[in-house]
DNA sequence: CGCACTAACGCTACAATGTTGCATTAACCA
DNA sequence: TGGTTAATGCAACATTGTAGCGTTAGTGCG
C-alpha cells in the first residue's frame, strides 16, 4: 500500500481540496518523518507551487486539526509536521542532537509502565530519544551538553 | 536541608556569584517544575531585582551548561528550567493541554524497554505525558484534537 | 582595604518562528 | 453558469531567542 490519496483524505474532512493542502499533504507523506514548515516550503517551492508562508502555517495546522498531520516539537523551537498513517497509531521520536532531524520510530512499541499522579488525567504519552542519526558522525555526548549546531 | 544553597553550587562551578544567578537557581529551586523564562522573570521583579531579559537567558544557559539547571521544550515552543537535584537522575514531565504547565514526575520511574534501529546512538530518552493537570477543569479530549481551530 | 582584571551585566539591534486582520481569489454547489 | 464563502495571499505585528559591545561589579592579590 502506497499512499492514501491526499484529495480523497481531504474531501472526506470536508475541507475543500486545494491545490496547496493536497501538496502539502503529499509532501508530508513521501517525507516519511516529521518536518519542519520551511522544509515544507522549500519542497513545494520545487515542485513549482507557489506558497505563502502564512497560507503554509494555516495548511498545516488544518490537517493537524483535521487529524491528517500530527505536530511534535523540535529541538530548536520550531514545530515539526509528518503525515497520519495509521488512527491511533502512537510511536515514539528520535531527534538528532547534531543536524536535528526528527525521526519516527514506527516500529518501536515501548512498554510505558507509569502510573500518574492523582489528579492528572492523562490524554497521551510521548516518548522521545535523544542521540545520534545515523548520517551524523562522532559519539553521543553527555547528557545536557547536547547543543543542536548552529 | 530543604534546597541546596544557591551560592555554594554557582561557586562550586567555578562561577560568580552574582545577584541574579543566586536569585534565578532559588527560583528555580522553589517552583519545584520547570518553569518558563517569563515566569522566572516575574519571579524576580517580585523580588525587587533587576532582569534584563538577555542576561536572564545567558543566567539560564549557564546554569544548564553548569548541570544546575534543566532544559525541557514546553507546549507552546518556549524552554522551560527546573534546578537540578540528583544528578544523572531521570524523571518523566507532564504537560498540561489546557494551562501549559509543565510539572516534573519525580516519582515516575517509567519502564523503557525499547531497541532503537541501527545507526541511532542513543544520548537520553525523554518521556512527556499530555492531559489535564489538578488544577483545570474538564476531561481529557482525545489526543490529537487537544488545539482544533475553533 | 584598595586596586586590577575580567566575568557578568544590560542596553540596542537583530533573527527566527508564528499570528492577526482583511481584501481578493477560487472551490464547491444549486 | 453564477453565488456563496472557504481558502488564499499580502502586510503588519507578536513572541522567543541571539549577537555585539560598552559598562559594572565579583574576585583575587598586594
Amino acid at each position: 500500500m502506497p499512499h492514501p490519496d491526499p484529495a480523497t483524505l481531504i474531501a472526506a474532512r470536508g475541507g475543500r481540496v486545494t491545490r496547496t493542502r493536497t501538496a502539502v499533504l503529499s509532501v508530508l507523506f513521501e517525507a516519511g518523518r516529521p518536518i519542519s514548515h520551511d522544509e515544507v516550503g522549500e519542497a513545494l517551492a520545487a515542485q513549482g507551487i507557489g506558497h505563502d508562508r502564512v497560507t503554509l502555517y494555516r495548511t498545516l495546522d488544518w490537517l493537524v486539526g483535521n487529524d491528517l498531520a500530527h505536530k511534535v516539537a523540535g529541538p530548536d523551537r520550531a514545530w515539526r509536521f509528518n503525515a497520519v498513517r495509521d488512527e491511533g497509531h502512537q510511536h515514539a521520536h528520535f531527534q538528532c542532537d547534531r543536524c536535528g532531524k526528527v525521526f519516527c520510530l514506527e516500529s518501536l512499541q515501548p512498554a510505558i509502565a507509569a502510573t500518574l499522579p492523582s489528579g492528572f488525567r492523562l490524554g497521551r504519552a510521548e516518548l522521545t530519544f535523544h542521540g545520534l542519526c545515523p548520517a551524523c558522525p562522532g559519539t553521543t555526548l553527555a547528557p545536557e551538553r547536547n547543543r543542536v549546531a548552529p
